[in-house]
DNA sequence: ATGTTACTTTACAAAGC
DNA sequence: GCTTTAAAAAGTAACAT
């Protein structure tokens, strides 16, 4: 942990969910899933999928019967292979043939960071454009920022914070807080 | 070609018909907020906009209404809150809240952000202060927005504690209650914004 | 009067209505 | 478009103590 991370990883993110999807090439039976996992929930009318609550890592899977699945919760990119494992085990537990493991695909990471410095919004909104920004205290405290490159979107917070969601990677997340960061000190607003 | 001049036909009647039946909302819903000839004009003005536009795709013409006339008032810099839109709508204030957002994007509105000052005449006036009451409450705002300490806090909630505080300070005190009920917003709100503000700007009340 | 819980916003996948 | 899942930010609201 070194050198590199320390120069590189400069606005400190922190990775508060990631959601990812996999696909099992083969149908599943969601009702006999149901039936043999003590602790799954399965409304039909409510939820197409099977929500599975893990304890560790704390995660959620949705599971559907055309052999895809969701996780989220994640609070590192790793953490959705070890959920994912454990779902797979679960299955094989009770009884349901899996082949293999499918190849996890990171969907959303959403990350917060914080600049350690109070926002004036009203003056960010002017300075940044009326047109690229969105921020109607009446319906959210946040001002919403969004980013094309990354794609991501940001919102900022009179306190400093900042919650930055959309990005596939965790560096999308670090860059759209580096830029934002650095648009704030060109207009002084920081 | 006889078939495609009666399906013109029958796209313009009803989009007239919409047209009509917007008009008509906007017409009422004004009505009943007792709002100002103006405004309605340019209400509609925004609602033809959008319909030019193709915003109604996917939306309601009354959520289309509601939101073309909450940004009226906010174009001409007289906001409602979204709570009173929503009184006189049929449609809840999270649909025509989001449905202003997607046509104020779209239409390139240039709005102000709402500052809390919008709201004192209007508050004021219901509560029959006097314009002693407006001033003060004004320059509690402007000191507060100085001082950066309005970020992300509602505008409404704002305006009614600046009011509660000048309403004190002229001796034409008004309870946490009735100004709660005029701003819509809770009287907790109201509560800890003043506590807020006399804290931060020193006012010994 | 305070405390807890819950809802607002952002992004995203999944299958089905 | 909606439904469900997760998580953060800060403000406001609703209901309980």
């Amino acid at each position: 942990m070194t050198y590199k991370r320390v120069i590189f990883m400069d606005p400190e993110i922190k990775i508060e969910n990631v959601v990812a999807s996999a696909s099992f090439d083969q149908e599943l039976d969601l009702e006999e899933i149901y039936e043999r996992f003590e602790d799954a929930e399965y409304n039909q009318e409510k939820f197409p999928g099977v929500v599975y609550r893990l304890t560790e890592p704390k995660t959620a899977a949705l599971i559907f019967s055309s052999g895809k699945l969701v996780c989220t919760g994640a609070k590192n990119v790793d953490d959705v292979e070890v959920a994912v494992d454990k779902v797979i085990n679960k299955l094989r537990e009770a009884g349901i043939e899996i082949k293999e493991k499918p190849k996890t695909v990171v969907q959303n990471i959403v990350a917060s960071a914080d600049l350690d410095h109070p926002l004036n919004l009203n003056s960010i909104a002017i300075g940044f454009g009326l047109e690229s920004v969105e921020y109607e205290p009446e319906q959210f405290p946040g001002l919403v920022y969004r980013l094309d490159e990354p794609n991501v979107v940001l919102l900022l917070f009179g306190s400093g914070k900042i919650v930055c969601t959309g990005g596939k990677r965790p560096e999308d997340c670090e860059k759209g807080v580096k830029k934002v960061k650095q648009e704030l000190k060109d207009l002084g607003l920081l | 070609r006889l078939r495609k001049w009666q399906k013109r036909a029958r796209v313009k009647d009803s989009t007239e018909r919409n047209l009509l039946f917007a008009l008509g909302e906007l017409d009422r819903m004004s009505s009943q907020l007792n709002l100002p000839k103006n405004l309605r004009e340019t209400a509609a003005l925004i609602y033809r906009k959008a319909v030019d536009e193709n915003l109604i795709q996917g939306r309601s013409i009354e959520g289309v209404s509601a939101a073309s006339l909450y940004a009226s008032c906010r174009k001409l810099d007289v906001p409602r809150t979204l709570e009173e839109i929503a009184e006189v709508s049929r449609i809840s204030k999270k649909e025509i809240g989001r449905t202003f957002r997607f046509i104020s994007r779209k239409l390139n509105l240039d709005l102000n952000i709402v500052s809390p000052r919008d709201f004192i005449p209007r508050f004021c006036s219901k509560l029959n202060l006097s314009e002693k009451v407006k001033e003060k409450a004004k320059k509690i705002i402007h000191k507060a927005e100085e001082k950066n300490i309005l970020s992300g806090k509602g505008p409404t909630g704002i305006a009614a504690s600046s009011i509660y505080i000048a309403s004190i300070e002229c001796g034409e005190k008004k309870t946490q209650k009735e100004i709660a009920e005029i701003a819509s917003v809770t009287k907790v709100t109201i509560r800890n914004r003043y506590k807020e503000l006399v804290k931060k700007l020193g006012i010994n009340l």
